[in-house]
DNA sequence: TACAACATGTACCGATCGGTACAGACAGGC
DNA sequence: GCCTGTCTGTACCGATCGGTACATGTTGTA
């Protein structure tokens, strides 16, 4: 047996992909146990929560990685169209053009909802809210940047579930590109 | 036929709602009785092909009522500006200003996708292209009403998304008004 | 009234669910 | 060497899954 030693957090990322593919209640044990390579034992050895700790786990590093990779640059960067430009560019790649779903989408949606309600809450907010300031800090008045991030976060949502629903990763990758107009000033030249 | 208490389109609607509520998976044979407050004998007697078959008999009513109800008058009716109206205003009451989740939009996201792959696809494929054509037919051109369509389509699945994960269904109105000012010309006065 | 056809509730099936128990396999400290 | 605590696989648990079988209503027709 050839005993590979893995820590908690090398499940994470093959986790985290087959709770976007199967959804919450749709990720069943055995099969989380074949994509981790890991038996219950291991599991439940690093998630003695069961389901719901791994589920957490996941969206904690989901949290993470788009509060330090996209909202803070938005809120704080001090180029804060080159902050929206990354963002559209890490959102494309993040979601690979589409073909990946969005795992908060996808729990909002699915019947786990009330069970990760607050945590959907605040990722969606967080989102709108640090574009919304980088929109302000682009020039934009409160006024009109709220809205144009409501519906930018709403969009690219909208625009996995079309681009999964229609098979087609390149409707994701024109929402993008024509969301980056509406959000970027116009440049003068 | 008003022999039966209950008739196969009578427990449709009830059927409908925990598909929506729970997905495809989630909606197990037991909810689904309780709800339509049948038994499962009453309901294999209605649909032999069980769980799949209601989801297809779902399917079809929301087909007929989107292809009747938004579809056809954007095609078709005298003052596209009008069916575009109608449209934004249906659609807002159907989803309940967000507190209704499009089912088709959650299957898409859901582990049950392939199974009704084909269906989600015309769905949507649908809707933008009903969409796109009364645009064209309110004098926008196939270069500018292909993609407002896209965008439009996307925007409200977005919407639902947002709406529910925030938990605001006030969101998911401003989105439509917002969107109402995208679709139709500048009122000239 | 007798009968066929539809409608319905209940018992049951094998499979799988999330979760638990537990016995080995391995490591580092002594 | 040994012990202890961390990993790991496997057998097992009760509950529930989708689906089937079938006996018992209930109804329209004759």
């Amino acid at each position: 047996m050839a005993r590979t030693v893995k820590a908690r957090a090398d499940v994470l990322p093959a986790l985290a992909e087959v709770f976007r593919e199967y959804g919450y209640e749709g990720a069943s044990l055995s099969l989380i146990g074949q994509r981790t390579e890991l038996g219950k034992g291991s599991l439940y050895n690093f998630f003695p929560g069961g389901k719901e700790e791994m589920a957490n786990a996941v969206l904690d590093e989901i949290d993470e990685w788009f509060e330090t990779r996209m909202f803070k640059p938005l809120r704080e960067e001090a180029d804060a169209s080159a902050a929206i430009r990354a963002m559209l560019a890490d959102t494309l790649a993040y979601f690979r053009s589409g073909r990946r779903v969005c795992l908060i989408g996808a729990l909002a949606l699915g019947d786990a909802r009330d069970r990760f309600a607050e945590r959907i809450n605040v990722y969606f907010a967080g989102w709108r809210d640090a574009l919304a300031t980088a929109l302000a800090r682009q020039g934009l008045d409160e006024a009109e940047a709220q809205p144009l991030a409501e519906d930018a976060v709403a969009l690219i949502q909208g625009g996995l579930v079309a681009a999964r629903a229609m098979d087609d990763p390149s409707l994701f990758e024109r929402l993008l590109a024509r969301l980056e107009m509406r959000l970027l000033p116009a440049p003068k030249n």
